[in-house]
DNA sequence: TATAAAATATGATATTTGTCATACTTTACG
DNA sequence: CGTAAAGTATGACAAATATCATATTTTATA
């Protein structure tokens, strides 16, 4: 059992909010897990009964819409916290979260976590925090959505993806989606996808090598969105 | 200054945490608004400072999208506190609270409510719960958004304004909005939402006088969405 | 009440987007 | 290594939606 006292992620989340012998007291109850790419977390419906943090590996976190197209709601990185909702709520997840790489994460459970709430105020408030935080990001995403077209979705979300997840040594987008994903995130049929991303290619925007995107031309994609 | 002690909708929202000495303490603290239809309550990128809670009116939770289009995010109906997500992260209001009719509300300043926050567990855990369950509508409202066409959402949005607004007497929905406002509600132009009103009409699912419409055929309309 | 302004309605048309078919490319794996 | 399966790409077409023009109705208000 590794000591979270040790964990550099922590100090991204809420449970930066801790003092040395509560991260030991949460050392002692959490579990660690490995999952491997394309794996899930939790899935919609189930009961998840704690928040599990994200220590190595990015993750998508999905909707089934009725239509039966899987909508990407938001990406998780390492520091993240995941299920707060359903725990808070006392609900099923609404969202499934599955891993886009292989992923280490350490699971909380919920009466520990309750716990905290009750005797660490400054922790409450950061959880709070990043539920607020969640919520504005949901609300924009909304009216995105709403608003945009497809075309004007596609150059923001590929920004968003450089931005906040970053490019490897070659610029490419450290995150790389399958043109299915990449579709379920802006909300449209793949073969729109694919053909936008075939256009920006022509424009000069972004190069593309396989599951490889490079943005070229930021500013362009900056006012397309 | 009336008294909380005596407010009924204080029962439907976070403020339920409260006892009597609480609900005088808040009581002396708070400010009552009259708000005519129209006006708001408050506007995107003001700081709000505290939280209203409507006490009587409905009003419309607007975005300014990109386009330059008014995108309703949410209805908030009397017991429902505002203003909770930018008091609590410390930033300007995300959208805009305008008044659908004739509002009463009371603000009560945000010093008042962290004082609660740290001496009434059950209250801040209401509070989280109501920020949950935004979350939670603003997650599957995005993936509404993003996967169904506008036909689906205007007869989701339908229903939903007879289930969550309720109906007068012969039938048609309290809640009256301008055709503009629906459109902004289900994220289309105008022109689009007046016609495929004009077809539900055409089909025998909703009647439509002037702002009033009823709705017809539920079960046609919710096979639609 | 008269008049202007705003809201609603509808047609014509352009644009966007989805769907289906099909071909090509990459990947997984026996 | 070869083969099937999955993923990517593109054309052809249909459907959905936006835009612009214009007519009609309702509302506000002088």
């Amino acid at each position: 059992m590794s000591k979270c006292e040790q964990c550099i992620v922590r100090q991204f989340s809420s449970l930066k909010a801790f003092n040395k012998d509560e991260l030991i007291k949460i050392a002692n109850c959490k579990t660690s897990y490995t999952i491997k790419k394309g794996e899930p977390l939790f899935e919609e419906g189930e009961m998840v009964n704690g928040v599990f943090c994200v220590k190595d590996g990015v993750c998508k976190m999905t909707k089934l819409s009725d239509n039966g197209k899987d909508q990407i709601v938001k990406l998780a990185k390492p520091g993240e916290l995941l299920g707060q909702r359903s725990m808070i709520s006392e609900e099923a997840a609404n969202l499934s979260a599955i891993a886009l790489e292989d992923m280490e994460v350490c699971f909380i459970p919920k009466s520990e976590i309750m716990q905290f709430f009750n005797e660490n105020n400054k922790f409450s408030m950061n959880m709070m925090k990043a539920i607020c935080g969640d919520l504005k990001e949901a609300d924009d995403h909304m009216v995105n959505m709403a608003q945009k077209t497809v075309k004007q979705r596609l150059a923001e979300t590929l920004i968003y993806l450089e931005n906040f997840h970053g490019i490897n040594e070659d610029k490419s987008l450290k995150i790389q989606l399958s043109r299915d994903e990449l579709a379920g995130m802006i909300g449209t049929a793949t073969e729109s996808c694919i053909r936008l991303l075939s256009d920006f290619k022509k424009n000069n925007l972004i190069e593309i090598q396989g599951k490889k995107i490079i943005l070229l031309d930021k500013i362009q994609l900056k006012k397309i969105s």
